[in-house]
DNA sequence: TATGCACCCTGTAGCAACTACAGGGTCAAG
DNA sequence: CTTGACCCTGTAGTTGCTACAGGGTGCATA
């Protein structure tokens, strides 16, 4: 397989499948006699780990982490529940913090009753915290 | 007001601030015959509106204008609104997708139960999205 | 045979919004 | 007169890509 056909099974930019092998996410590949990359069922696979993981918000290094684990089938799984556990509590934290932001953004935008920039409470609020009714 | 000073009073970094007058976000201040930067009132609340934006979200770009919004008391608070609106809608829009992956990750880390990485319904989860419920 | 076109290669630079030095200057206190 | 806190400029690093520039390869068509 080469890139271009990878990036379409994975959904991947192929700049980006360089971008991971570069920071040794992804193995190098055998090249052919022209040079060009080539993949087998392997590599796709674990692109797709990759793929995935990101779009569930895990960093890099996290899923550098979980890749070593799954490399080495005998190891004992604890550190996959780990990282997942920490990233699903930054997740819900993250939740909450844009919670608070939202409401606190609604109430700013409510505000607003038209008119000059001078009068405007939206602008009003924006300069001076004490206006919040929450601490974001 | 010196920079440490103004750091201080605004809960910003030092070098924060020299990026803000880079990207010309703030004013170049008067300078000392030390050519140490002398900062007044104006530099201060300007600060503090950026901080407080930054605080709710906005980008620099956003914040630039509703900075030139400001600096014109007659112009039409529209776009302020609009700004804020928008944000609001991104703000939104980001909470119901951080709550997709909550749930998915959620229901992906109750899934282990301990063992070796070979096993792990926490790794295999991730490799496939055909185990996740939603779309995320 | 030429030539167009899709595809591949490397290496570098850009994005947002900072943050962290390195390598220097200034100033007041002890 | 030296110590320490502060300030200066300029540059490079962070995260996770993305976008070239400037070239090479391979296959079909005129
Ligand atoms: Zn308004
Ligand atoms: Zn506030
Ligand atoms: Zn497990
Ligand atoms: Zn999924």
């Amino acid at each position: 397989m080469k890139i271009g056909e990878l990036s379409r099974a994975t959904g991947t930019n192929i700049e980006t499948i360089r971008y991971y092998e570069r920071i040794g996410l992804l193995p190098a590949p055998d090249r052919t006699a022209a040079n060009y990359r080539s993949y087998g069922d392997a590599h796709r696979s674990r692109l797709s780990f990759v793929r995935h993981s990101r779009d569930l918000g895990f960093t890099i290094e996290e899923i550098r982490s979980l890749l070593d684990l799954s490399d080495d089938p005998a190891r004992d799984c604890g550190e996959a529940d780990r990282i997942a556990t920490a990233h699903l509590e930054q997740v819900q934290a993250k939740i909450a913090q844009l919670t608070l932001l939202r409401d606190e953004l609604a109430r700013i935008v409510g505000r607003c009753r038209g008119g000059v920039a001078a009068d405007c409470r939206v602008i009003e609020a924006l300069g001076d915290h004490r206006h919040c009714e929450s601490p974001h």
